[in-house]
This record gives C-alpha cells, structure tokens and sequence, in this order.
DNA sequence: ATAAACTTTCATTTATTTTTGAAAGTTTAA
DNA sequence: TTAAACTTTCAAAAATAAATGAAAGTTTAT
C-alpha cells in the first residue's frame, strides 16, 4: 500500500468510527486529515482532500475548536488561517471525556437524580423497584463519569501503570 | 413528580442519551423501559408504552437481544413472549463494552495496523509523521480496548478500589 | 475609504437513518 | 390440518441529520 491509499483509507476509517460514536462523518474525518498532516492545512486544502463544500468545512473546524482539539494558527505573511489538530493522544482523550461528560453525562446526571429521588409509594412492587434501579443507576453513571474524568493521569502515574500491567 | 411523569421522563433521557452515542433513540428507550420494570414486559405494552409500530418494537427487540442484554421470557400458559432487560449494571456495561469492541473497534485496529505498517519513504517528512502518528494511535486505542474490556473485573477488585480512593 | 481575500452563516437541498404497516412466516391448540 | 394468535420481514414513507452554496460578514493592505 502506498502512502496515498494509506493515508486515504485512515481518514475513512476514522470518520466511520466517529459516526458510530456519535461524532459525525466529516468531523471526525477533518480531525483524521489534521492529525495525520506535519504541517497545518489551510481551509481550502481540507475541502480539496475531503471533497466537501467550503461551509462544511467552516462549520465542522468551527465545532472542532469547540471542542478544544483542532486550533487555529497564522502563518507569517499568509492572509489565510491554516489548522492543526491536537495530536497527544492522551490529551485528545481527556478533552473528548471531558466535553462529553459535560454536554452529555452531566445533563443525563442531574436527570437521574431527580427521577430517583421521587417518593415511592411503599405498596407499590413496580415504584421501589423503579427507585432501587435509577439510584443504581445514578450510581454507576457517577463513578464511569468520575473514571473517564481521571483516566487521563491515572495513566500517567506509575500506580496506574501497575494496574494495568497486573490487568494485563 | 409522581411515578409515571419520571418513568416516562427516564426513558425519554435515556433514548436521547443512547442516540448521541451512537445507538438508536427506540433500542435505548425500550431498553430503559425494560430496565426499570420489575417484571417482564410484553411486546404489545411496549409498543403502547413508547407510541411505536409492531415492526419497530420487534427489530429493535431483536438487536437488544443479539447484543445480549435484553432476554425472551415464556409465561407458563400465555402464547405471547415477554421480555427483559439485563439489570446488573456491571454486567451490562461489560456486554455493551465486548460488542461495541467486537463490531467496531477490533476492525478499526485492523486497519490501524495495516495504514501504520507502510513503508515511508525515508526523504518523506510527510510520510514519516504519517507512520509515526498513526503507530501511536494504534498502540492507544489497543491499551483503550483492553481497558474498557477489563473494567469490570478491575471495578470489582480491592486494588482496583483502593486506586479508584486515591484518584478521588 | 475601498476593494481584495478570505471566513461564516443559514435557508434550501441532499443523504442517511429510522419507522411504518401490511404481507409472509411461525407456532400452538384443538 | 386448520385456523387463531402471535412474530418477523422488508419495501416504502417519514423523520432526522448533514451538506451545499451564495450572500453576508470580516479583516487587511493600500
């Protein structure tokens, strides 16, 4: 395979993945070409590789830096804004848990607790069962949201590296 | 707020949580439904409960049970199957994490490896950053897969608890 | 102040995903 | 075996999400 090809079908992969998780297509293929580039691409290069109009373009690199993962930057004597992505990986990670965890979890969060805190009729089977589920389920939610949230340096630190080492 | 308002309110979350990642807003929403009732639920309640189409329930009934998360029942002396949800939530999060890694991460990593695994052209900055950025990429969603395919057992130990205190 | 070079916005179009519902299929009881 | 009771399938319709492109907006150089 050479490098074009290579190059091409990492950016198709990746922006499959991202519409299975949620993120879409081109986005996800922006971040890709970004990621994957030495040098910052301008806007007009992006909407060359990737076939899409100049306002996909603008409004996917718009939710990008939304995001905290692509940046913009200016090039000395340039007149246009060229783009790169964050490329530590770690970094990239912690920045998507946190932004899902507070446009996403956060939300879904404060839900939880206010339907499992309702009063439950004390005759009702079907009620506290109810009850007893979303508190677990608030539970489970708080703490996944908690681990997200602390991966990034728990990752970094030497206990965390033996218990990953002793999970295998 | 009384029972219903939040029942309802708790599948109407969950429905919009599974659609921003990636699963549809019907699978989710009868997969709540069916979490949070203490007995199982025939395909005619559900489609009363959710205001949807026979063929819309039986699908998505079909994929929650190919996901291995939602069961049939059989009801002594009733024709009709019933249906539940997988209550434990450890369990839960370990087959949602096992099929989402068999159906789309083990085939991204295929990829990965194979776009990584080119030979760069030596006099190529470009294609050197390419082969560089992409083998890392490999190497973390690897460690990520792993991760998320031991989380379960690792929750469930005393290290794994004790780590899970100092990150707080 | 003007105009060239560029970016953003958003109403409309296009593509994708989900849902419907009726026909086909299956199972069970008599 | 037949028919009632139920489930599945899938082509077509509806709903949703994403993309286009031209007009509006900015910025910079002169």
């Amino acid at each position: 395979m050479e490098f074009k090809e290579a190059k091409n079908k990492f950016v198709q992969t990746w922006g499959a993945l991202g519409s299975q998780w949620g993120i879409n297509k081109t986005m996800a293929q922006i971040h890709a070409l970004l990621m994957v580039s030495n040098e910052a691409v301008s806007m007009e290069n992006i909407m060359d590789e990737l076939q899409i109009s100049r306002g996909n373009a603008s409004m996917n690199l718009r939710a990008l830096m939304d995001w905290g993962i692509v940046y913009k930057e200016y090039k000395a004597g340039e007149r246009r804004e060229f783009f790169t992505a964050e490329k530590d990986l770690d970094e990239l990670a912690s920045k998507i848990a946190r932004e899902r965890s507070k446009r996403e979890i956060k939300p879904a969060l404060k839900i939880l607790k206010e339907v499992s805190t309702i009063e439950a009729n004390e005759s009702s089977a079907e009620e506290k069962h109810f009850v007893d589920q979303t508190s677990k389920l608030y539970d489970f939610v708080l703490k996944a949201d908690n681990m997200l949230d602390k991966m990034t340096e728990f990752n970094e630190n030497w206990l965390g590296r033996l218990v990953l080492k002793i999970m295998k």
